[in-house]
Formats: structure tokens, C-alpha cells, sequence
RNA sequence: GCCCACAUAGCUCAGGGGUAGAGCACUUCCUUGGUAAGGAAGAGGCCCCCGGUUCAAAUCCGGGUGUGGGCUCCA
């Protein structure tokens, strides 16, 4: 006789055992349909799976976070039981629901074609309609390990053998599918709907481990109803719209070519906002007491090796051997050439924090397949710096890193930024007891500074722990881009001290830090936040003076005059074309300002104002027009 | 690095064992037009590279390089 709590407080009673697919029916039938799963105590059921004893029940429905991801493993299993139909010889391995949608990994010899996507849907769609029953099977763990080695599912087995020897294991059947499984599952296949659609095919090891196989990794989307289904593929559609790559090509600010894979050609365009972004930064930790110097690209093999990172990264530097033999190292970081600077000058603990940035244009050389547009690059420039300080500022200095850092994103439109705090990796150089120290100054500076974060564990330099820095974009993706580091062994390794307040040696505590992190990448992320609609202090063309005839090209001269004069960057467009065809190419381009001139501006010193995405002309005397630009400019104010 | 796909004009792409195609961009001419493409003509190609098959390869096959989607990696 169980008594049912809903999560509303309310209360039922039931004569006898009831399923959550019952409880649902009997509050209404509308949530029946929409009924996926239910919350027993706070745990997932199957829907049909009854309840004996009192509980507290929450419906899930296909429409909540928790309903979607199930329709979203039902899905894979759909993809899985397609698959095995199909294809019998193929091995299942895993299938879970991801971030709008889901995977299923197979081994087998063949790679799937887009072809076999199409045949797979179709399948998919059948066992829809066939509304196979979902059932749920207790097995003892060794029965199943048994079971699935006996079909030929090693890699099946092989998960459920490392499953704890004695515990019973949950497998999930419809029609002749059968997989292991914690669930819960929808009653039949039928309740999954349609709303899916297979995206692609990829490899993927076995155990996300790069010495294993490589299995056959099928990705879909799926949703729990078409409209969202369409949605999302439309959002997609957009997105690609954004791509830096293709804007990159429209508003001519950089290229890639074949002969420098993973380095990027700037175009003056690109070059000028890769210069307004040093600006800015430049202005704003010279504020902050950083200074900024220079160091070499090229430095001996020798000083990697002491600083460590030959010997964890060696196989990822660019190298260089000279005619005479010796081994050169293009840097891939600057922390050790400012701490040749640091060796040089500074000696007493009154010099302490000593804080030294460097744009500093690194090479890595990136697996072929990593690289990925500006995102992923071979060559890159870093907003570097690194703060020498004793341990007794560690706290006081990384709250203003921190606080420099979220500033920074601020104005550049940022304002959803995670922390993750990561700690120490396996493979790392300094003893254990040093890393306490870092780990616990990194935390106790989070706690002082009130920052919320959360813990990535294992995910630290091999030098020292770090802080992460993830923003979030205008669509909702997010890009790790400043680091925070505490640092208690590279100074020590390349021979740095200075004599404290005690007379004696002591090592200085380094703080690395980068804020844009890559500069390419930095500008990949503005333009794909933007969709390339960049705010006006950083558009690289600001204002484009469109004439309406050629009466008016010299007083679109004047203009031009005008607007470098305080400070503006314009360009004149004087073609013979109609004023339409030149609005259309300059907000292809991106262009954020145009001003239009024709017989009337020229006669009274107006311009024909219209904003980038607007249809709107606004008439104004240029001067104050300029003004209402410049202060624009000044607030870095962004137009989304 | 691994799996799959792709590589044709500046860009976006069609084609396909035997003179290389379109749209846009570009050049010239006409047009001086008030807010997202005015008209005409012209020029533009090692069909990514290297091999192989073939009477004949841009096309088929193999290898390489690059790019894209993932996986692994990211000091």
C-alpha cells in the first residue's frame, strides 16, 4: 500500500504496488504520453518498474533536461540495435547521450560510409515503429560476462568483467537487442519519436586511450520533438555562419596556406586587430605594474632541458641545428626567458612582486590533427606574464590576476567566465611536498578572493597547479582562455633567487599568467562571438564614406581628412557604383559605420549615417557625428 | 599521430577516361544612380603534388601534402 509523495508536496495512496507509468496516468494523460521515466527517491526507474514501498516520486517527462538525455541513450540503442541488425558481425561497445544528442561505438573492419548513415536512420525509424518493448533483466555479473562472450560481444564482456565480481548487473532488451545497461529506458521503442537524425561518423579508441583500437564512433542529435529537432538544426546552420574561417576570408583579415599549416598570413586588416587587442592589453597591465620586455625565439636546447620542458614536451618543439652543430630550440613558452631577465637584475625581496609581460610569438608543433583554424595553431602570440614574487604574496597577487583577468573579459563583452582549479597531473617534475604548498596557496587565493570554481583534478602544469579561465560565448560555447599558474619549481631549476629580508637565499615563487591566452585564438573566439559584427573600437574599418555620385568625392575626402584627424580609421569608397551595390559590399563586409554623401551632406557638412545589421539612415553634421563615434570608441561599448 | 571525408578559376561550387564549366569577384566600356547586387564585353586553370594503369588521366589506382569532422594531445 504505498504512499506516493509528488515533488509538490501532495500526497497519494495506492491499494497495491503501483508503476510510475500508473502514477502518471492517474494524475492526467497528458503526462502519461509525456511521461518518460520516473525519480524513486531520488533515483532514476524505469516507468514500468513498480514501487512497493512508500516513496517520494517525480515524474521525468521527454521534455525536461533529465527526460531528453534518456530519449537520447534510447536513441543510441535504437543506433546500436539498427546497427547489429544490419551488420550482426558488428561488436557494440559503448553508446551514451552527450550534449544534444548521442554516439554509439562499434568495432568492426569496415568503416561506416554516409551511406550506411542514411541505411542506419532508415532502420532506426522502422524499430520506432515496430514499438518494441523495453525490458529490464537482472543477470549475476559473471551470467552476463558469460552471455555476451558467448555472442561474440568481447568488448561488452570485457566492461562487465570489470564490473565488482558479485554484483548483479542490469541488461535492457527490445526485440532481439540485448545490452548491459543501468538505464532507466523508455516502455518501447515507440515512446522515442522521431525527432533524430544520424550527423556523422568518426574513430574513436576503445577506452579514449590512443594505444588502443580505433572503433567507429556514430553521432546523432536527438530531441523530443521535430520542431527541436529543426531548431537545433538550424542553430547549427548558424553557427557555421560564424565560423572565423569563413569571416575571416570575407572581412580579409588573414589566410592559411599550404606551406605554413597551423601559422597565419595577416592581412592589414587582421593585422590592425591583432594590434587593438595588443593596445588594450598593453594599457591595461602596464596599469596593473606589469612591464614589458622581449625575449629570444631561438635559445639553446640546453635551457629547455633545465627548465624540464625538453624533456616532457621535446617531441612537440621545432628545433634548428646550425651548420656548426649546435641544437637550437624555437620556444614554445616564455617562462624561461623571463627568468633569464629576472636573473639579471633582480636581487633583494624589496624588488618583490616583480612582474615582467611579454606578446611573445611561440611555436608548438601540434599534432597534424589538432589544428583547427585559428583555434589550433602551430604558431602563436601569448599574452604572457610572470609574476616573481615570495611566498608570502602569493595570495595578494593572484586575486589581482584574477581580478585583472575577469575585468579584462568584461570589456570585451564576456561576462559568463568559469574558474576550474587543477591540480596536480601524473606526470609532473618538484616534490610532492612543494606541490602542497602551490596547491594550497592557489585555493587559500580562490577563497580569499570569493570566486566561485570547481575542481579539475589531474589537469595542472607539470610545473605547478593552475587556474583555468573559461568563458562563455554568445552561443553558448565555451573556450578556455586564461590560466593562472603557481609555479614553485622552475625557478629553483634554472638558478633563480634573491636575498630576503633575512639575509639569506631564498627561491622566488613565479606566477604564470596569460589573460587572451593565444592572441589568433583569442581573435578566432571575437569574431565567432561577435558573428564577426565586431564593436566599433575594434573593427578594423570603422567608417567606409560611400558617395552617392562623383559631385561628392571631394567632400568625401574632407571626410576621410576629418575622421583620421581624431583618430578614427575610415576608408572612402568614390567608385562609380550605385549607393545599393556599395552598402550591400561593405555590410557583407562587416563594415561597422557607413556614411553616405551625396549633393545634400556636401552642402550642409552632413553625413547619411547607417549602422551595420540597421536599415535606419540617420542624418547628422559630421562633427557630431564624430563626436557620438568617439565616445563609442571610448566606452568600448559593444552593438549586441 | 589515429579513423573517415574532401582538394577543379581569387571565392562558392557543378562536372568527369578523349577542346575545362557556372555564379560571384576582377579588367574595360556604357551608366552619375539616395541605402543590401544597373548593363555589356573581356580576361582568368599544372583540375593540390609524385608515381602507376591506359593509345589517352583533371577523371581510375597507390603514395604524399593540406583542409574538414571526430579521437588522442594541448607546457
Amino acid at each position: 500500500m504505498p504512499k506516493i509523495t509528488l515533488p509538490d508536496g501532495s500526497e497519494r495512496q495506492y491499494d497495491a504496488a503501483v508503476s510510475g507509468a500508473e502514477i502518471a496516468a492517474s494524475i492526467g494523460s497528458g503526462l502519461a504520453k509525456a511521461a518518460v521515466a520516473v525519480r524513486v527517491d531520488g533515483e532514476p526507474w524505469d516507468l514500468t518498474r513498480v514501487i512497493e514501498n512508500d516513496a517520494r516520486v517525480e515524474i521525468l517527462t521527454r521534455d525536461s533536461d533529465d527526460g531528453l538525455e534518456l530519449l537520447r541513450h534510447d536513441a543510441a540503442h535504437v543506433l546500436a540495435e539498427a546497427v547489429k541488425e544490419l551488420w550482426p558481425d558488428t561488436q557494440v561497445t559503448i553508446g551514451p547521450a552527450i550534449e544534444n544528442g548521442f554516439y554509439y561505438d562499434f568495432s568492426r573492419k569496415e568503416p561506416f560510409t554516409e551511406t550506411d548513415l542514411e541505411t542506419i536512420e532508415a532502420r532506426m525509424q522502422e524499430i520506432v515503429d515496430r514499438d518494441e518493448v523495453i525490458e529490464r533483466e537482472i543477470w549475476k555479473r559473471d551470467d552476463a560476462v558469460a552471455f555476451f562472450r558467448g555472442i561474440g560481444e568481447e568488448y561488452k564482456a570485457e566492461i562487465i568483467d570489470s564490473i565488482p565480481a558479485g554484483e548483479d548487473v542490469s541488461l535492457y532488451r527490445q526485440g532481439d537487442f540485448i545490452d548491459l545497461c543501468r538505464g532507466p529506458h523508455l516502455p518501447s521503442t515507440g515512446k522515442l519519436g522521431k525527432a533524430f537524425k544520424l550527423t556523422h561518423v568518426s574513430g574513436a579508441y576503445w577506452r579514449g586511450d590512443s594505444n588502443n583500437e580505433m572503433l567507429q564512433r556514430v553521432y546523432g542529435t536527438a530531441w523530443s520533438n521535430d520542431k527541436q529537432l529543426r531548431k537545433y538544426l538550424h542553430m547549427l546552420e548558424e553557427a557555421e555562419k560564424r565560423d572565423h574561417r569563413r569571416l575571416g576570408r570575407v572581412m580579409d583579415l588573414f589566410h592559411f596556406q599550404e606551406e605554413a599549416p597551423g601559422a597565419v598570413f595577416w592581412h592589414p586588416k587582421g593585422w590592425s586587430l591583432f594590434q587593438s587587442l595588443i593596445a588594450f592589453m598593453r594599457q591595461e597591465q602596464n596599469a596593473a605594474g606589469y612591464q614589458e620586455i622581449n625575449t629570444p625565439e631561438v635559445m639553446s636546447r640546453s635551457l629547455w632541458e633545465a627548465s624540464g620542458h625538453w624533456e616532457s614536451f621535446g617531441d612537440n618543439m621545432f628545433t634548428t641545428e646550425t651548420v656548426d652543430g649546435r641544437m637550437y630550440a624555437i620556444k614554445p613558452m616564455n617562462c624561461p626567458g623571463h627568468v633569464q631577465v629576472f636573473k639579471q637584475g633582480i636581487t633583494s625581496y624589496r624588488d618583490l612582486p616583480y612582474r615582467l609581460a611579454e606578446f611573445g610569438k611561440c611555436h608548438r608543433y601540434e599534432p597534424s590533427g589538432a589544428l583547427h583554424g585559428m583555434m589550433r595553431v602551430r604558431a602563436f602570440t601569448q599574452d604572457d606574464a610572470h609574476v616573481f614574487c615570495t611566498p608570502e604574496q602569493i595570495t595578494s597577487e593572484s586575486i589581482a590576476v584574477c581580478n585583472l583577468i575577469l575585468g579584462i573579459y568584461r570589456d570585451f563583452g564576456f561576462e559568463d567566465v568559469r574558474i576550474k582549479f587543477a591540480d596536480r597531473p601524473e606526470v609532473r617534475v618538484g616534490e610532492d611536498a612543494v606541490w602542497d604548498q602551490a596547491e594550497a596557496a592557489l585555493v587559500s587565493a580562490l577563497d580569499a578572493s570569493g570566486l566561485e570554481y570547481t575542481h579539475n583534478p589531474g589537469e595542472g602544469a607539470f610545473y605547478g597547479p593552475k587556474l583555468e579561465f573559461v568563458l562563455r560565448d554568445a552561443i553558448g560555447r565555451d573556450w578556455q582562455c586564461g590560466t593562472l599558474q603557481v609555479d614553485l619549481n622552475m625557478p629553483g631549476r634554472l638558478g633563480a633567487s634573491y636575498i630576503g629580508e633575512d639575509g639569506e637565499k631564498h627561491l622566488p615563487v613565479m606566477l604564470h599568467r596569460a589573460i587572451f591566452g593565444s592572441l589568433e585564438r583569442f581573435m578566432g573566439i571575437l569574431i565567432e562571438h561577435h558573428a564577426g559584427n565586431l564593436p566599433l573600437w575594434l573593427a578594423p574599418v570603422q567608417i567606409k564614406v560611400l558617395t552617392i555620385t562623383s559631385d561628392a568625392d571631394d567632400y568625401a575626402r574632407e571626410v576621410i581628412a576629418e575622421l583620421r584627424a581624431r583618430g578614427l580609421r575610415a576608408e572612402a569608397d568614390l567608385r562609380n557604383e550605385k549607393i545599393s551595390y556599395k552598402v550591400r559590399e561593405h555590410s557583407v563586409a562587416k563594415i561597422p559605420v557607413q556614411f553616405a554623401v551625396g549633393q545634400r551632406e556636401t552642402e550642409n557638412r552632413s553625413v547619411a549615417i547607417r549602422r551595420l545589421g540597421s536599415k535606419k539612415q540617420q542624418v547628422m553634421s559630421l562633427a557630431d557625428a564624430i563626436q557620438a563615434l568617439l565616445d563609442e570608441v571610448e566606452k568600448r561599448a559593444s552593438q549586441d
